[in-house]
DNA sequence: CAGAATCTTCGGAAAATATACGATGGATAA
DNA sequence: TTATCCATCGTATATTTTCCGAAGATTCTG
């Protein structure tokens, strides 16, 4: 991965959507040798997928949250039980595992407080292996995600 | 926004780069119509961009951190220049004004655990309204964000 | 039922993408 | 040093996709 890649990769987490020929122009290389990298990067994976991007109130998600969350073990049934659970709901948009006091972190959104308070109480609380959990209410974005810095 | 935008929205959630007529035979309606109601939602901003999404791994950041955040005090001033500070670090992917004990919810790639030490010593630590944080190191991803749950 | 909105199909111009092929330049080995 | 190989570039061309208007059909709604 090189000076030109890097810079090919920098534009496309910003516009996925730009023409070869404007992407080519920005990085100084010709139409079908940007091409090629482009393609080696998707082949190389280093370019997962593309993505529109929604704006999430507009969407009609009004609430988003992260939810610090303990189980009862580390139990490997009890891991892989909550693991499956939050994968098979859709509302769960992120889920880590991470080190402290809280075995993960989740990000949630939903329509309205009804909708959290719902989510919470009868799918995330009845998770058997799920223990405890903390809200922090996100109650504006300061900086939203727009692509790694790269070099 | 009926049916078929949120149909759409779902599957350029997904794939970004999808063709018109690809797309158009996903939701039923002819190439025109669709790439129509796609203007539209662009124009509206629900679309608010089109993004390559980057395997964060592959292209070099090891290392992905949450950080709670905590000021010396709320006071406007404090809340400005802590603001402008995390604005001006690009290796802070993201930044959320929570409730809690916490005042913000902060995402953080490095290359490496020197480059995380360095900056949350050097950069972090030294923002003058900076008064404590505490470390989610992400051990593993349970669930990667691939859009909102439309419908 | 009438009007509004939105769809469909068709067509053509413009733009973008993909492919083929030859040229250039750096690295390696005889 | 020179020959050869390999990667990467650029130009040119072919193919596909996008964009946008027009005209008529269909669906929804009051």
């Amino acid at each position: 991965m090189d000076k030109l890649d890097t810079r090919i990769l920098s534009i496309l987490q910003k516009d996925g959507a730009i023409s070869m020929s404007n992407l080519s122009d920005q990085v100084g290389l010709s139409i079908s040798a940007c091409h090629r990298r482009v393609k080696m990067l998707e082949a190389d994976g280093l370019i997962t997928n593309y993505a529109a991007r929604l704006n999430r109130k507009a969407i009609g998600f009004e609430i988003q949250v992260f939810i610090e969350a303990k189980l009862v073990s580390q139990r490997r049934e009890d891991i892989q039980a909550f693991e499956a659970a939050i994968l098979d709901m859709p509302e769960v948009l992120e889920c880590h595992l991470i080190s402290g006091d809280f075995d993960y972190l989740l990000r949630v959104a939903a329509r309205n407080t009804e909708d959290y308070e719902k989510l919470y109480r009868e799918r995330l609380s009845s998770i058997p292996s799920f223990a405890q959990m903390k809200t922090l209410l996100s109650l504006s974005t300061v900086k939203e995600f727009r692509g790694f810095h790269l070099g």
